[in-house]
DNA sequence: TTGTAGGCGTTATCAA
DNA sequence: TTGATAACGCCTACAA
């Protein structure tokens, strides 16, 4: 048994825990591997793990990488990190039981741009075991890419079922149609719904419009579609015209409890009366909208709590390196919190 | 020149790649990296480039860091990726300035508990280029972990210097000062600060309550420290307590600006006079806080912007391998913006 | 029960 | 200007 001496100004290796063990680099491997079908005495063992300890050697994932092909990385390219605390709570859930499984998620927080084969080119470069990512942002060929550099699992996340690849459902069409729905039985007739005009959230404001229509026309409700940005000067402009119009919405669903808190202050500072001449419905309920005066009514997403199971399915597709698709939905049941705005 | 064939089920190499431009294996690693001291004709480049292109090659980052012995990563562990819009847009500059140099920023959200050497160990596995971790997970047994496993910066994240390694100095005393400066300024006299009883935020509570109390305390004014989680009970039982009280504060920093909204209303609902009994100065500078009435004066951290000087710096502890503590400041200038509350 | 040896895909040295 | 070749650290048959 011959081992090569160790460089003093590099890591430690498996050689050098053999070294200083006083066994093969093999057995170190079989040992801080729990090789199974290898029977290895516990005095072995010890030894081995007190070296392990003593040089303070962390095994070199890429070489592991490199040996069995792949890698325990699950990566999460994601527009911006600060997506909202519901967003927060379900990536850390999620990352607890990928986890559990041996899986790795770690986050890329890149443009949003960056997208299609170029961008699934980089993500492969670390031969992930699994890419979780908006759906836009993958094509067929991004898909074809990923497949061909050895990913088990491309997992789009996307309002609706892709045709590319498995996806997990964020139904924020829901989300509009439950605002829509809530208004409508408490008699409200014309509605109308924000979509904000900011990049990453337009995508998400679009769906939620889409629920709006989709609900409203099943009623043969009429919708207006309002572009706003988060600036009080066009909210004013909008809440003027509206507090001028005789037909003006006599409710407005504002895509979330942001723009509600907008919103509701141009309607008031226009003089309109919030419920009386026009409704208000958030979404996302977030914590300081039930502070407001009056309370802003929100939509709230309810299963943030089963990220597991996504993650448990997210494994399974791993395993069976499933390509063809397949959906898991989550984050689609969805509630109204009624307040006095409406 | 030989050429071993490709097996049908693998990621295309760099081998399958100098097959298809009929060139050798080092010859597409010198084009696709461009290497320096190596002449290679414009005709021969064209073929590589192509084949690459059609077979979709991506190199191999675990092959490469493996080779080269460390990796163009750069390990960021957040506690929750949900720490607020301002951390948002950090990140995103961040990560596009260290691009820019050549190194990818990953975001690991884990557990907070993981911290010390055993974090390390774990962090140190994908040899990174760079940790970027919040001054207290590290210890001096995880700082040297991690340069033993060749890691070029730690870099901590904290209120002040860490006596271990470089640190990113965040200074969240100053927006504390910086409240209590300001509501001294405006004639009060007897301050209190609210201190989140939350895990994530605690930390940061306290900093700003120090600031608060040093600046106080050299004003020779009282401080009352109220520690409070988000929630309207605890808020209003306050509030109760203040509204009986002759000797109450006539000034509150709310720690941010939901936390302002939450002792808004408490206060309002007690029967309190904003800012007439009491000023409130919220932090954060959210950008619904301005559509509150009466509106919320805010603490605003300046040099947001600024996040590409710290990729600079990172950058250049990189480059020297710097060990001894050394400083960066950013999000350290701090001001007010003045509005109804106070 | 433990050791030997080959190879994963890349980079870089040295010949040609 | 390009090609053969030797590591990098680890895993895992297979041999002892």
């Amino acid at each position: 048994m011959k081992l090569p001496s160790s460089r003093p100004d590099r890591p430690p290796t498996s050689v050098d825990v053999a070294r200083l063990a006083g066994v093969s680099q093999a057995t170190v491997s079989y040992v801080l591997n729990d090789a199974p079908g290898v029977r290895i005495s516990d005095e072995t063992r010890a030894k081995v793990r007190a070296a392990a300890d003593e040089l303070g050697y962390a095994p070199h994932a890429s070489a592991r990488a490199l040996k069995t092909g792949r890698s325990d990385l699950v990566l999460c390219p994601v527009p911006d990190v600060a997506l909202g605390p519901l967003f927060g709570i379900w990536i850390r859930e999620l990352t607890a039981r990928l986890g559990e499984l041996g899986f790795r998620l770690v986050l890329l927080q890149g443009d949003a741009a960056e997208r299609g084969v170029a961008a699934a080119r980089a993500w492969a470069e670390w031969r992930p075991a699994a890419v979780l990512v908006q759906a836009d942002r993958l094509t067929r060929a991004a898909v074809r890419q990923l497949h061909a550099a050895g990913t088990a699992a491309v997992v789009a996340i996307g309002p609706e079922p892709s045709a590319l690849t498995p996806t997990l459902v964020f139904d924020d069409v829901a989300i509009g149609r439950a605002a829509a729905r809530h208004l409508a039985e408490r008699g409200r007739v014309r509605l109308a719904a924000v979509v904000p005009s900011e990049p990453v959230l337009g995508d998400f404001g679009e769906r939620r419009f889409g629920g709006v229509a989709a609900e409203a026309t099943a009623r043969g409700l009429p919708v207006e579609r309002v572009d706003l940005a988060f600036d009080e000067a066009g909210a004013a402009a909008v809440a003027a015209r509206w507090a001028a119009a005789p037909d003006r919405p006599d409710a407005v669903f504002a895509y979330n409890d942001e723009y509600a808190v907008l919103m509701l202050r141009a309607l008031q500072d226009a003089g309109l009366d919030v419920p009386g001449d026009v409704a208000l419905v958030g979404a996302d309920d977030l914590p300081w909208a039930a502070l407001l005066r009056p309370r802003i009514s929100s939509v709230r997403i309810i299963g943030a709590g089963s990220a597991g199971g996504t993650a448990d399915w997210i494994g399974g597709l791993i395993r069976d390196r499933e390509r063809s698709p397949a959906v898991h939905r989550e984050l689609t049941r969805v509630e109204i919190v009624p307040r006095e705005s409406s």
